[in-house]
DNA sequence: AACAATGTGTTAAACGTTTAACTAAAATTT
DNA sequence: AAATTTTAGTTAAACGTTTAACACATTGTT
């Protein structure tokens, strides 16, 4: 590790305009690739070099009116599917010569309006959010995309297909064998996309002919109701379901792991499925069989639409594929 | 959802003071709180609600050289550790007013280097980072920060104590009645503060004449050569080892899976502690037992370091302390 | 009544860039 | 060789703030 002096202050542009010998445009040309001549390019490459000029990103920002900067507006990152949206989405941004600026809001309703009315400050050139306020008031309809969250008509929004995932599952688990369905979850109180999980499981269960049964928690409140039940319809290791679906890895995980201390043997009597698919590490395998949502995928087109479409993107909405991946809570 | 017309163009204080009647300099002082007259401060706020004016970002930090937003250097976002850290980081740092310009390496040491260079562009006030290159180039020590990374005898570093953590689950897991005891870790290849964490539970192991094993994997690696020993150490449901101890969370949850899977009872017959202590919901327990690092203390720590210390706060060195928390892992 | 002190507001110069408008010289065309 | 275009560089005015220096009333002190 090396510390070097504080300088008194950073050089500017000027400084490398007077040590070079060139003047202030000359200066900005070379910085910003513009034709210059080969000769005071040099001088003024090996001026900056020697100061250690660099461009000052505020200045630069106020003049040129672009801030190269996007907010990211999120809940929280608590929960592993934001988190690994975010890293997803400053992935796509710097490699496109964005930086993130990360808003936390906490599911708080006026933190999600507040951070909105940000980018009227000229601090952002566009925002990409995940919120759960109904009446965000948008003050720039152009530069916004939401994931998973429908604004109004005129804002793209990008998700993946929750139908779909709910349908998967419950196929699978019909594929598997399963003939008495569970389906668990934990919600926010404001409806949105998560929610078309359950229509597209009970759609195949409709659609079959078969049992299920469907056990909702709330955001805020403790899981507790959810193993009240688990714990009501097992008897002698023995549960009355045989197949669940769980709207979270996490979820699933927990249930996977009080149904094993309980006695009750999974995959072998009871098959689950989680969702997301989100793993921390080089996995071999899932611990959870689960419903993919194609997080990298989702960013990059988030990014793009809000950085590289013009109007023609207004009201776009794009709903990306997910998958089933096996793990060791099915039997495939 | 409402949407509002774009203006032309955001009004200034220029269009506010024109609205008001009064002076540029009247107009920056009613929005900085400084003394003015009760009948010029009433004009210019009604201008300004009026105009819907709000201050520019870049334009303030331009001329008083204070950005208000601190950059959050981290490898990833996939681990939940880092996850929450940055979470709690955003939390502390926006309650004292300050915006969180998220950057993400990847692990790797050059983009480390590059977010470093970065606080020279005056673009932030300061860097809190969690980095893996030892021989990074920082330009301004004084407004760097890292956490559970020594970079040197003048940067302030906080960290949570992972010797004692090491220790406290060795302890714990000798107290349940273990006598041969397993250690498994993923870790990077730049040695850091979490390696301690094994000379903790080392030490105890020593001092109490108890036989252990350690296996390692390193970060970018598969976490196969970890199952392999299990596999190899189970003969007909019975494990060799009786306690265990895993880096984190995450590794346990997914060791617990295999050894369950594989005939194993957990914590019947091994009992297993993890490390971090982070849960993405409200649980009433936690599924595996750990050692849990205090995240929001580690994270204002470093925030108030960061914010409100001067030079006293060279080469502080914050260590805070960990504790443990029982789950369904082990007998207690 | 003269003088300082205080309160209230203004003017104008920065901050570090970008960029339009311009000039001068060199290269090309006629 | 004159006229035209191209190339290379300069000057100076913005961008939207903050703030030091100043001016003018008003009030209080002797």
């Amino acid at each position: 590790m090396v510390i070097e002096m504080k300088p008194d202050s950073n050089p500017t542009m000027k400084d490398v305009a007077r040590e070079s010998g060139v003047s202030l445009a000359t200066v900005s040309k070379v910085i910003n690739g513009l034709p210059v001549g080969k000769n005071s390019r040099k001088l003024v490459e090996d001026a900056i070099k020697k100061l250690g000029y660099r461009v000052n990103t505020y200045a630069r920002a106020l003049k040129s009116n672009k801030t190269y900067t996007v907010a990211l507006v999120m809940p929280s990152l608590k929960h592993p599917f934001f988190a690994h949206l975010v890293d997803e989405l400053t992935a796509s941004l710097s490699q496109l010569g964005y930086r993130s600026l990360l808003m936390i809001t906490n599911y708080d309703t006026n933190a999600e309006q507040k951070c909105f009315s940000m980018v009227r400050n000229n601090s952002v050139d566009g925002i990409i959010a995940l919120t759960y306020n109904p009446d965000i008031v948008v003050e720039d309809s152009l530069s916004v995309v939401t994931i998973d969250r429908h604004l109004g008509k005129i804002i793209p929004c990008v998700s993946s297909d929750n139908f779909r995932g709910g349908e998967l599952a419950a196929e699978k688990l019909l594929e598997l064998g399963c003939r008495k369905l569970l389906f668990l979850r934990i919600s926010s109180r404001t409806p949105g996309e998560p929610d078309k999980r359950y229509s597209g499981f009970e759609n195949v269960c409709h659609i079959n002919g078969v049992d299920h049964k469907a056990v909702l928690v709330y955001d805020e409140e403790t899981e507790a109701p959810i193993y009240h039940f688990l714990k009501e319809h097992i008897r002698d290791g023995v549960f009355d379901y045989d197949g669940i679906f769980c709207n979270s890895d996490g979820l699933a995980c927990r249930v996977l792991n009080f149904l094993r201390i309980n006695g009750v043997d999974v995959p072998g009597q009871v098959q689950i499925i989680g969702y997301d698919g989100i793993v921390d590490h080089f996995e071999d395998r899932y611990v959870c069989s689960t419903i993919k949502q194609p997080l990298a995928q989702m960013a990059q087109t988030a990014v793009r639409f809000l950085l590289e479409s013009g109007e023609d993107a207004a009201g776009a909405n794009i709903c990306l594929p997910v998958r089933y991946i096996p793990g060791d809570t099915t039997r495939d």
